[in-house]
DNA sequence: TCCGTAGGTTAACATCGTTAAGTGTTGGAA
DNA sequence: TTCCAACACTTAACGATGTTAACCTACGGA
């Protein structure tokens, strides 16, 4: 009969709930806030049940990001569909990056700035843009540099993915450092930085920047596209509001 | 007598030694992995001893940060010192910056990357330049400006200068994110990557860029100045080896 | 009918930051 | 000289943390 497989079903089910409420709580608080046995009790399960699907702490936290660098890849894909040029997608895939930091602080903390060891995708993910950003990314700018839009002194691919990558981040962590208006500093509105740091992208690496650019502020004056969704990302929509009975919780 | 003066000075001289302590430990294994107790044991005094001179763990470490922060500003007043123009100041600043992240990486963490409440600089030090290094950039942005080297639409010292930080920000805590090698990663070596970040710098912001990276990529040819100390920062530098001798530790 | 296993529980452990209470030294007043 | 209050430290202890051990219990298969 199908028990077997009605068992894994229910602990798949339960690995989602735990991975769900450990999301929402790293999100409100940060991951070294947030305790097992608050995890346990969103959920209402003690904190050691946890330990019969994650390891421990560390792993959980691990198997969090891998999903949440999936979905993160997922949304540069959906982003550029339809484009007319690189140019465009390059633009829509700032305004991505940008967009997410901003409307995940603390999981793009937990994701791109937390000391935790790097959850690097599996073996055979390794290569896929749907996947892993760094090959979105990656596969951009060579599209870029075949098209003859970079600078052409710059014919490294990584260097420059990285380069695009690091000013990206900055931007988006500085606003974290600084999140709280300190008065000493007349720190520049959110928008107007990653505005600005887009620009920089452009200047710095594209042959013809000035065209680039006037593409880059039609798009921001019409709303900066990819800052729409407002929960925290999830990948398991279904059951959101009810979780799941579970299975006789208490003898 | 001078015995209330002596006993001010050994109580300065025990906040000296748990502060070069706990930067130490901090350098090495970061603020969480660090335990009271450890920093008690490396100065050879009990965990709540620090109680009498630190209210708390984080107090110890704001009180750490800002005298860092004073020790990071102080480097670039010296580096620019003799230097023919603000570009030229530009560049060495660029070079301090980087090369401190990457001597000290942790303590950058600790300093630019820790959820930690900031340590905001004191009333009377906001506007030195000796003590705050972001007034030293806003003062080096407005001689660009007064000079007429950045790009004519670039009028907003504070947003020129933001964005600046936040390229040279997003260089070093890249190298922090994914200090391993990943495997599915081409990483670049770190000077290129910095000296790729100060290009970037240039290019998007000032309005001749290509002398500018001439005078960059000799400089950096000779060696990228301002990466010379191997050592952690610490302003108390006398008394390094032999801890003072305590008062009595152990009746 | 019985048993092993899967998946939960409570109790307990070591360690963390921190507080309370106790101890010994010391400079100055009586 | 004697006493006391302040000080700088100690040990003991508290509550909270991540995690492990021991136990419980439902249930599918022999």
């Amino acid at each position: 009969m199908g028990t077997n497989e009605r068992r894994e079903r229910e602990r798949l089910a339960m690995r989602e709930q735990i991975l769900d409420a450990a999301r929402e709580l790293f999100a409100e608080r940060g991951y070294e806030a947030v305790t097992m046995r608050e995890i346990g009790k969103r959920i209402e399960y003690s904190a050691t049940a946890l330990y019969n699907h994650f390891e421990d702490k560390e792993t959980l936290v691990r198997e969090l990001c891998r999903r949440d660098f999936r979905d993160f890849a997922g949304r540069f894909l959906e982003a550029v569909a339809g484009s007319k040029s690189p140019i465009e997608s390059a633009c829509r895939a700032g305004f991505v990056y940008l967009g997410f930091a901003e409307q995940f602080p603390q999981h793009y903390r937990l994701m791109f700035m937390t000391p935790l060891p790097e959850a690097p995708p599996e073996a055979g993910e390794r290569e896929d843009p749907r996947v892993n950003a760094y090959v979105f990314l990656h596969q951009l700018v060579q599209q870029l540099m075949a098209g003859g839009y970079l600078r052409p002194e710059l014919t490294d691919v990584d260097l420059v993915s990285q380069s695009i990558w690091s000013i990206l981040h900055g931007a988006a962590a500085l606003d974290l450092i600084l999140n709280k208006q300190e008065p000493w500093l007349d720190f520049k509105p959110r928008r107007e930085r990653f505005l600005q740091a887009l620009r920089c992208v452009l200047r710095s690496h594209l042959r013809d920047p000035e065209a680039a650019e006037k593409e880059l502020e039609g798009a921001a004056s019409s709303g900066m596209p990819g800052l729409v969704e407002a929960e925290v990302p999830t990948k398991t929509k279904a059951k959101a509001k009810k979780p799941t009975a579970k299975p006789k919780p208490k003898g």
